[in-house]
DNA sequence: GCGTGTGAACCTCTTCACAGCG
DNA sequence: CGCTGTGAAGAGGTTCACACGC
């Protein structure tokens, strides 16, 4: 497959245009591609082939524009403007989510949903909890939204079908449990336990 | 490097794991390569090797039997006993994880911490959150468990440092700015802002 | 027959090293 | 001189296909 569909390069130009926002807010104007490795975990020949994927950004002798290099990336990305995030689940980390928002990384939740009518009606963040009968209410479809997954365990695919069945094509799961969905859907997790698990291995084997 | 170590195994057979414990549950006791391969995103084939690295568990006509699978995957993983997990940040993440803990996960919270004196004393969960000076007073140093850091934006590295500071060798990072960490530490983080970010994408190139 | 275990082929990703340009 | 851009080399991971044993 074409290096520009990889999901490793595609994930590592994530981490620099978070390194760039920062760095742009900082007033940083030119940046080299050792200044991006680091923090994101690789090194600068990496940065540079990444980037040379999609272009040629730097300047020999100097290093990248930082604003350029940083609009160039969310073009690639597709992040320019950010489709509305759609929250399933209002118990604990539903409702911290609509509370915090995703710092920093520029979405923002649109309404939150649940299964459960003890909870719709009532707050959370700036928006009320709405039953998921009323998704369909939901201007556009779904198609163009993300779902966010964040129910009671055990009940995460009862919550992927819902919004497959209302139009959703790209689902980000934070349940743990396996949940499949149709070929044509995108469903990713944080699989926070998976790196608890991988930090214990890591722990045992440093002896 | 050896496979046993790559990190791409080590987190199938996270995956692995989750996927034998629900069978179990479910009163199944004999899986095949397939049954695996579905639920955890990945091929027969590669269960099959992933699993030949450390052993041959299967049996050949049949399966793998689930149980017994499960034990010796969990014993390669270290995680037949989970280290406990000290939480700094008792906001809206921090307290939604002591209240809730990692569902289906196996690690238990086991102190919740805060650089706010304002949030000192209050519950989370079951626990009182208390401030990370009392970090000092943890029996047996944090060296043997893993601190999980939830701030307000901005201020993780300074979690880090803390925990750094106490001795704390194993992190698990939820807020996405970058943090460094000493060499002989491991720092390891979930990417819901990268997670978002790849959905877009894919959200936008589906076309 | 069926599903495991595994060498070999294949492919992708990373690292190296240096030419090229500001 | 410094840092980018990039072919070439190397390492690592995945898939294939089939022999083996229940």
């Amino acid at each position: 497959m074409n290096p520009a569909n990889s999901e490793a390069v595609l994930r590592r130009l994530s981490h620099y245009a978070r390194c760039l926002g920062l760095a742009v807010a900082d007033g940083i104007d030119t940046v080299t591609s050792e200044y991006l490795a680091g923090p994101c975990g690789t090194t600068s020949a990496s940065v540079r082939k990444d980037l040379s994927i999609f272009g040629e950004f730097g300047k020999r002798g100097s290093g990248y524009p930082a604003r350029d290099l940083l609009r160039e990336i969310r073009e690639v990305l597709g992040i320019t403007e950010t489709p509305p995030l759609v929250l399933i689940g209002a118990g604990r980390v539903g409702r911290a989510i609509a509370e915090g928002g995703i710092p920093g990384g520029g979405y923002t939740v649109e309404a939150v949903f649940d299964t459960d009518r003890e909870l719709t009606g009532l707050p959370a963040g700036g928006l009320i909890v709405r039953h998921t009968d009323e998704l369909a209410g939901m201007e556009g479809g779904l198609e163009d939204r993300i779902g966010i997954i964040a129910v009671t365990p055990g009940r995460a695919q009862e919550a992927a079908d819902i919004l497959v069945g209302f139009g959703c094509r790209s689902i980000l799961c934070l349940n743990m449990e396996p949940v499949s969905v149709p070929e044509d859907v995108t469903l990713r997790r944080t699989e926070m336990a998976t790196e608890l698990d991988l930090l214990t291995h890591a722990m045992n084997s440093r002896r």
